[in-house]
DNA sequence: TCCCAGGCTCTCT
DNA sequence: AGAGAGCATGGG
C-alpha cells in the first residue's frame, strides 16, 4: 500500500497515492494548518510541530520526526492505514458518489487531539471557516505555548482555569461561553473523551451532548474527527443541502459504512462546486 | 447594506 | 415532537 524511509531525520512515505495535502488539511476538518509559498505545510498536532510536503515524485516527506514519532502519531494522525481506495470503489456503484469521490480523492480523514477537535467544532457553529481559523489561532496564541512556527493548542485544564472575559479577546460571540462550559465539563472528568471512541456512537453522542452548546453536528464532527467513528455523519448546512439536491435526502446504502468517509467528499465536492439549490 | 456562516438553546405550540 | 426566533461577529 505504502512503504516509509527514513533518512535525515526526514520521514518520506512512497506509494502513498491517496493523500493530497490541500484537500486535507484545508478541507474543513483542520483548521491549524497552513502552507507556505514553497507549498511546504506547517502546523501542531499533539504538541507536535510539524511540516510535510509532497514531491513531484508523489513522495510525501514529514520534516524532523522519529521513526518513534511517526509510528506512535503521525501515522495515526495522517489515517495511512486505512485503504482509501476501496472506499472509494465500494461506493462508485452509485454514480454520483462516484463522481464526488473521484472528486474529493487525495482528502484522507485526519485522527485528530479530542479536545481541540471539540472546542474546534464548537467554535464552527453558524460560523464561517475563515473566522473559525482566526477564532482558534488566536485561542492557540494567548493560551497555548510557543512550538516550532507554531503554537500548542490549551488544554482543557488552562481554558478551565479563565473567565469569560479572559475569552473576550477571541471574539467569539456567544460562543464563549460554550467553551468554557466544555473545559471544566472536559478538565474536571465529568465527560471523559477517552472513552468516546470504545461507545456505539449513539451513546458516544449524548455524551458529548451534555455539554452547552454542543448538539449531533457538532458532536458529530468530534467523533468523526478525533474518535475514529467513521459511523458518525455530521449534518451541516451544506451537507443538508447535499443531500436534497443529489440523494432526494437519503443517504445511498452503499455510502452507510463510510459514511463519515463519504461525508467528506461531498461536503468538499458541495462546497467546492458551489453547489445550490435551484 | 444585507445575508450568511461545518448550529444550538429556549420558548411556544 | 416540531417549529421558529434569537444569538455575536465578521466575511463576502
Amino acid at each position: 500500500m505504502y512503504n516509509v524511509e527514513f533518512e535525515n531525520n526526514n520521514a518520506l512515505i512512497k506509494g502513498m497515492e491517496i493523500f493530497d495535502l490541500k484537500n486535507t488539511l484545508d478541507c474543513g476538518q483542520a483548521f491549524r494548518w497552513e502552507c507556505d509559498e514553497n507549498n511546504r505545510w506547517y502546523g501542531v498536532a499533539y504538541n507536535k510541530y510539524l511540516e510535510l510536503e509532497k514531491l513531484s515524485d508523489g513522495t510525501i516527506v514529514l520534516y524532523n520526526v522519529t521513526e518513534e514519532d511517526f509510528n506512535s502519531l503521525w501515522r495515526d494522525y495522517f489515517d495511512l492505514d486505512r485503504d482509501y481506495n476501496q472506499i472509494i470503489t465500494a461506493v462508485s456503484g452509485n454514480e454520483i458518489l462516484k463522481t464526488a469521490s473521484e472528486f474529493g480523492k487525495g482528502i484522507r480523514v485526519l485522527n485528530q487531539e479530542p479536545w481541540e477537535t471539540l472546542c474546534s467544532f464548537i467554535i464552527s457553529q453558524n460560523n464561517n471557516i475563515k473566522r473559525i481559523k482566526g477564532i482558534i489561532r488566536t485561542l492557540c496564541e494567548n493560551f497555548g505555548e510557543p512550538i516550532g512556527k507554531g503554537y500548542s493548542f490549551p488544554s482543557a485544564q488552562k481554558i478551565a482555569s479563565l473567565t469569560l472575559d479572559d475569552l473576550d479577546i477571541l471574539r467569539a460571540g456567544f460562543r464563549g461561553k460554550y467553551i468554557l462550559d466544555a473545559a471544566t465539563k472536559v478538565s474536571n472528568g465529568e465527560i471523559d473523551l477517552n472513552r468516546l471512541s470504545s461507545l456505539n456512537v449513539d451513546d458516544a453522542r449524548q455524551e458529548l451532548m451534555k455539554i452547552k452548546g454542543v448538539g449531533p453536528k457538532v458532536a458529530d464532527c468530534a467523533l468523526l474527527f478525533s474518535h475514529k467513528h467513521i459511523d458518525a455523519f455530521p449534518k451541516d448546512v451544506w451537507i443538508k443541502r447535499a443531500m436534497q439536491v443529489l440523494f432526494n435526502g437519503e443517504l445511498p446504502k452503499e455510502a452507510v459504512p463510510y459514511a463519515g468517509i463519504v461525508q467528506q467528499y461531498i461536503f468538499f465536492y458541495a462546497r467546492e462546486t458551489k453547489l445550490t439549490i435551484e
